[in-house]
DNA sequence: TTATAATTGAGATAAAATTCACAAAAGCAC
DNA sequence: GTGCTTTTGTGAATTTTATCTCAATTATAA
């Protein structure tokens, strides 16, 4: 990959975004696109867009716009999406079931190969073709499989242990949604935490104030 | 509530965090907290505490930190949680659904009180004891029940026109968790964007890059 | 071939967010 | 009461992020 430096985390948050509507644009058959339209898709500007765009080299061409399909690549590359990854599931209730059953994550590149569960009702089954193991063999199943990604859904009290056991196992990229957005990873790790409690008392604040 | 200017929506997400670690101080027992304390609890930094409270007055006794039961207030008060909210859901899918069974909406103030579809074999029935009504009635039903808050869960293909349907009905805070991200909302209305797919995409990045 | 229009890429500038640094409390011990 | 320790609140400095501007490039049409 033909870049160095720090990159802001919000520049890659947009490029997912830009990602997704140039797919759209790809699947309606649009082949260039200018960065104002992809702002304007994403409400953003066409100076942020370039500048998002610049930190990782030149797509496009001037007077022309970018070309699709090219940049469509070239994103994928810069977000590692040019493969596919093994994810697991840690937490099978109610939000985990949807999360496995949630079929976007397949069509970006991501294959849910296990589920870790600490209710014996539940290990030793499967959830939609998905094995359901004990969270005791994550070392090992993370291992063979190579799974480096975990989407941990277990209730917040858990979480703290849960996040401790995933990291052991050798997982390097966490996504929490357990509502405990408190947990710092090692370097060599990563989290991003999902929190639809949170984002709904902003909403309270903004229509209190505004 | 004693403030005005442009407060950052950085700020006021690290509010909601700070509240919840504040509630389970107190839950403990625990009376008063530093701002170190609560950085250490939050990841962030002391400062950083500090600077997000003083742009709404000052909570707290030089020397001893933050009485916790106070602060708890002060930041319930300025988050719009000391009252609490009808909230309506858009599509009862499975994400939908766990949504709905989600216990901590309840616990910081927030009531689903009607559930919309537009699915015939759903409108009628009750989820979780949660009426379904068509989303045509949405207009009344959000009238009659003051309803202002609204989670957005229907495919990402409808979400464009159930955005326009639900500002329509007067709902003036959007939960979207459609994948959609890309819808600006009119002046008084906000929108806040939960979106798992793109989050898993910066932790490609990350596993890639780092 | 030459003007015309569109749009990039990037340096300069501005704005926003974070961190620093320290005087001003406030409690505590003696 | 005096001195010591802790920790706030905030202006200033710094760092980060976003916006502005414009020369350079490309296609198109006259
Ligand atoms: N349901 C939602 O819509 C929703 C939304 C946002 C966040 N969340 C959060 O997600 C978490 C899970 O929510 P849910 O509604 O799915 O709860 P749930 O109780 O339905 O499911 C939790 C699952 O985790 C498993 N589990 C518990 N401890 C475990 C451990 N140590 N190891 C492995 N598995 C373990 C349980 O057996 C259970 O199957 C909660 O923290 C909740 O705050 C849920
Ligand atoms: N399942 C997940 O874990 C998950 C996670 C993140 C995001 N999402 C997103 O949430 C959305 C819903 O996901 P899901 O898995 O619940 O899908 P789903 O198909 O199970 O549910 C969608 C529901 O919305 C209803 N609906 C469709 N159009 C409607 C309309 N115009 N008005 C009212 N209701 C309408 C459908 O009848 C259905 O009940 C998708 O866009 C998906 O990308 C899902």
């Amino acid at each position: 990959m033909p870049f160095s430096g720090k990159i802001s985390p919000l520049t890659i948050q947009r490029l997912s975004l830009y990602l997704r509507v140039l797919k759209e644009y790809a699947a309606m058959g649009k082949v260039a696109a200018s960065s104002g339209e992809i702002a304007e898709a994403t409400v953003s500007t066409a100076a942020q867009v370039r500048k998002d765009l610049s930190y990782f080299g030149s797509f496009g061409k001037k007077g022309q716009g970018y070309n699709i399909d090219e940049l469509i690549e070239a994103i994928e590359g810069i977000l590692g999406l040019d493969r596919r990854w093994k994810v697991a599931l840690v937490g099978l209730g109610k939000i985990g079931q949807s999360l496995i059953q949630f079929k976007e994550f397949g069509q970006i590149g991501f294959d849910f190969v296990a589920i870790f569960e600490k209710d014996p009702e539940k290990i030793g089954k499967s959830f939609n073709g998905i094995p359901i193991y004990h969270i005791d063999e994550m070392p090992r199943v993370c291992e063979e499989e190579t799974i480096l990604i975990a989407l941990v859904a277990v209730p917040a009290e858990s979480s703290e242990e849960v996040f401790q056991r995933v990291l052991d196992a050798g997982i390097r990229g966490i996504l929490n949604l357990s509502g405990r957005c408190c947990f710092k990873p090692p370097p060599h790790a990563f989290i991003k935490n999902v929190n639809v409690a949170a984002e709904i008392e902003s909403l309270s604040y903004y229509l209190t104030h505004f």
